[in-house]
DNA sequence: GTCAGTGTGTACGCACAGCGTACACCTCGA
DNA sequence: TCGAGGTGTACGCTGTGCGTACACACTGAC
């Protein structure tokens, strides 16, 4: 036994590697490399070309990879991969027709997302407009401190959570609205969760306006954030406080009271 | 070298049976196993119970799962995973917008599918309303040859992989009107390549309608089907081929050309 | 109280899975 | 013809990953 400090919660005897370098190996594959060859594979992941052939063979046996004269692409079988978390997780499927409702009665795209480390995490998602100049899409992650959804998801987190994700690293000022000190952050987190909703405008990127809500499953607890997002051009910080707000709140308990009841 | 023919294109020696195992604990979680215990998932996937702890640390090491008092459950972190299949297809990114242009003007729901195996995969897609009994999303699979994106994707597709989805197995009447005779399958499929589109009408399911468009890469070939589903309350076979199937076309067309000009 | 049936973690030793090195081959462009 | 890219695969060693076995905690039945 080494003398060094043990740091993580298991020993390094239940750590699978090929397990670990396999999903390094699908996750290689991004806009940058679309279809890499074997060879580049390699060095992006820094296995030999042997390991990182073995892999590219077991995961085209599952079909998650197609190999193609010397290039390698992804399948649409990885999309199934993320189908799992929303099969196993009911909150999903049972928020997807309210958000279509909320859709059509605002006009505007409507977002269920869940917390996520340091982020907000888009889990469905119906858009009406683009709003973001990125591609938003189920999957997606936000910073959770300048985003709607992600207040609503801190103002009732534990505190532990709070901690880490205000005073890890020092926060970055995404836009000049952005927040970024800690304590006037958790001062609107406070005023969050006594409203009882959250609106937060061009702090994540100019012209981008959003309200959010939080979801709750039986026992109480904040489990998600619905929101609605819109921009500077159609509508106002009023606006949205006078109009989405209360859309937003009917949903959200909507969603709330059919969870709660399945769950 | 044991007599026992080659079936398969590479040899057992280049299988990683970690990595295999450790995807099939991951995909364990579904809906009827949301929250599975360690000694669950190990009679699920028959691994033994050293083995799936093993698998389950890494995964959570790796942010994919998380365990809460011997419980065990998938994190949104998992959706991140199609995300590489996403950024890695340009075509996806491009077409966004053409369907949300596309699904303004036919106030219904607007899919982008590609071919996988025997199926047609949602790869894109904006809801407008719930028109089918199963919830669709991104990386739903439907079967290609009763639907009018299969249809369409089999339609340019190589020979092979025709004559493997029609006569693999028995097709089976999915509803009373599907077409499920393999030569009537293919005048059918002849007589999309001929008019350039495809209605389909009750076959997937009682009630759904759909018109389904290809869109080509720079090379002509067809890579996607372009589709407007709604339901026989809201419009006919007639009116989905008076109205639809020309803005089907044209969006198809501007897809291509923005895809083709670009890749 | 005790027993059976859940569940959990971990120690340990063996086997072979997975590793990288090394070599052979192909194709392209200079 | 050479070098620089790519590919596949043989092979032997290492140590990863395997399952068995044991210890323990909690629950409900009787």
């Amino acid at each position: 036994m080494s003398v060094g400090e043990r740091e993580s919660t298991h020993g390094d005897r239940d750590h699978v590697q090929s397990l670990e370098r396999g999903i390094a190996v699908l996750l290689a594959f991004d806009e940058e490399h679309p279809e890499p060859t074997l060879a580049e594979l390699s060095r992006i992941t820094g296995f030999s070309r042997p390991a990182v052939r073995r892999f590219l063979i077991t995961l085209e046996r599952m079909g998650y990879v197609r190999g193609h004269d010397g290039r390698w692409s992804l399948t649409p079988r990885v999309l199934s991969i993320g189908q799992h978390y929303t099969a196993s997780h009911a909150l999903i499927e049972v928020s997807q027709p309210h958000l279509l409702r909320l859709a059509e009665e605002t006009h505007e795209s409507a977002s269920l997302a869940t917390l996520d480390g340091d982020d907000a995490v888009y889990v469905a998602r119906v858009p009406v407009r683009r709003i973001m100049s990125i591609n938003v899409s189920v999957g997606t992650r936000v910073p959770a401190y300048a985003t709607s959804m992600g207040r609503v998801l801190l103002a009732w987190a534990p505190t532990p959570v709070v901690d880490s994700v205000l005073h890890r690293r020092p926060l970055r000022a995404i836009t000049p609205s952005t927040v970024t000190d800690p304590s006037a952050l958790r001062a609107e987190l406070a005023r969050v969760r006594e409203q009882g909703w959250a609106v937060v405008a061009e702090e994540l990127e100019a012209g981008l306006l959003s309200a959010s809500a939080p979801v709750r499953d039986r026992s109480g607890q904040v489990v998600a954030a619905l929101a609605s997002s819109t921009s500077v051009g159609r509508s106002s910080r009023g606006e949205l406080q006078r109009r989405v707000v209360p859309l937003l709140l009917e949903t959200a308990a909507r969603i709330t009271a059919e969870f709660g009841g399945r769950a």
